[in-house]
DNA sequence: CGCCTAGTTGACCAGGTTCAACAACGGTGG
DNA sequence: CCACCGTTGTTGAACCTGGTCAACTAGGCG
């Protein structure tokens, strides 16, 4: 059923049919959260894996004061928690933006299938190394970009994740986070990132009403924010060139 | 000969010494890196993996208008490159901070051992896993911690992941980085991280001189930097508690 | 002794924060 | 259908953390 789980691995691996089947049939119950609960929370130790399969969430801590930083914000075809198969407890949280539709899927289930299907534990890896790349590149947005490039920067990197997913048409996308997310996110003040985004919206470069966000200029976009999109590449079949042996039974 | 490698693996998941031993004799190169250069840089396709078994680096990307942005600092017992084997390409450099000592392995070399033994490859999967637990905490630093936060973080940090390795002696470490280091990682000016380092030992906190950082008051010095270790937590053994079959053979 | 790198200092400036209030919008109940 | 309410977005003004520019000092090394 979490045809969205295969369309990703499948992005890092190539698959067979089998198994593409393997995880296709893969026992799991499903489970809908509501908007701005938590899907894990900080301390948990899952016995599961959750992937979204409808809905945007975000990965979240928070300070001793109380204030949150927004760590990268999740998609259909993302798993929250994956780090608690190899982890004791989750390190942060994972709340819904808006509904969500999660997959839950055992770890002991998981654990069967990368066991038997070597090609699939490395597509899991990948996974787990493409969410490093957002980090690395969220460190560098935090650290070296004015609050203006960040917001840009913010953007362009959701557009093109939700572009590869199929969820944009023409420019325009969904995107419900509130400005005080957007806020947590960027590492600034709420204020700051109204008036911000009013001039990135002055300038002709979005638009961005009613959770719709609309690309106008993507190329000035992409210029301002210092956008670089190699970070997000999949790595098709990266594994097919290096170690011909992993593709024993592909289709 | 990678001893370090063995060890670090080892927090990771138990091994059985058939494991030990095949990672231990795996074939590899020497190669000594100078300070400033690059291990890997930014668009290679290494073939081999880089493992650190003597001195310091760091990960950074660099701007388009030269700026430099400091991702996270790696020691004894890392890995440079992991992500290129499985993805294509370097997004980011790895620089030597000090004389760096190199163990090559091929990454033709390293799939049939993962191939082999599922439960190293899991191992690697969870270094992946714990450098992403780093990120995010340096998302978190960069985001929503002060200017004095943000560096006794950073020290926090290298001393807990010095003293896992033994590379520590009563609250004293190597740390060969420059202010200019520092600033680059922290995000902030030159200048500012001079004038706060200066707070920080006028405090009573750490003395800091000629690449030598001694903690003075380990509980002040985690407290204003609301440094919590447990994204730093190895998972000890939880394949074991898990998933038992990963266990065969182990001593 | 001279050079180069790393560290230090002062003065001025600006990007971003904080506080406080208000406006717009959507949903709810009477 | 409208009044009410909570959430989200917007605005102004004062303030401050941290940035920039520029010069100078301290060490290490040949």
């Amino acid at each position: 059923m979490p045809v969205s789980l295969v369309r990703k691995l499948e992005q890092f691996a190539p698959l067979s049919d089998t198994e593409k089947q393997i995880v296709q049939e893969a026992p799991m119950r499903v489970r809908h959260v509501e908007p701005q609960h938590d899907i894990v929370s900080e301390g948990d130790r899952p016995v599961e894996i959750s992937l979204i399969t409808d809905g945007f969430a975000c990965r979240y801590k928070i300070l001793d004061d109380g204030r949150r930083q927004i760590i990268s914000f999740l998609i259909p075809g993302d798993i929250c928690d994956l780090r608690a198969l190899l982890f004791r407890q989750m390190d942060h949280s994972v709340a819904a933006l808006n509904g969500c539709q999660i997959a839950i899927i055992s770890h002991q289930r998981l654990f069967d299938i990368i066991e038997k299907y070597p090609r699939l534990a490395l597509a899991f890896w990948s996974d787990s190394m493409r969410n490093a790349a957002i980090y690395r590149e969220a460190i560098v947005n935090l650290g070296r970009r004015s609050a203006y490039a960040r917001i840009a920067h913010l953007l362009c990197e959701q557009w093109i994740r939700l572009e590869v997913i199929g969820m944009t048409r023409d420019g325009t996308f969904e995107l419900p986070i509130t400005q005080t997310d957007l806020a947590d996110a960027t590492g600034l003040s709420l204020v700051h990132v109204n008036r911000t985004l009013q001039k990135i919206r002055a300038d002709g470069l979005i638009t961005f009403r009613h959770n719709l966000v609309t690309v106008l200029d993507p190329q000035r976009l992409q210029a301002v924010a210092q956008f670089n999109p190699t970070y997000l590449a999949a790595a098709p079949h990266t594994v097919a060139a290096t170690h011909p042996e992993f593709l024993r039974d592909v289709g």
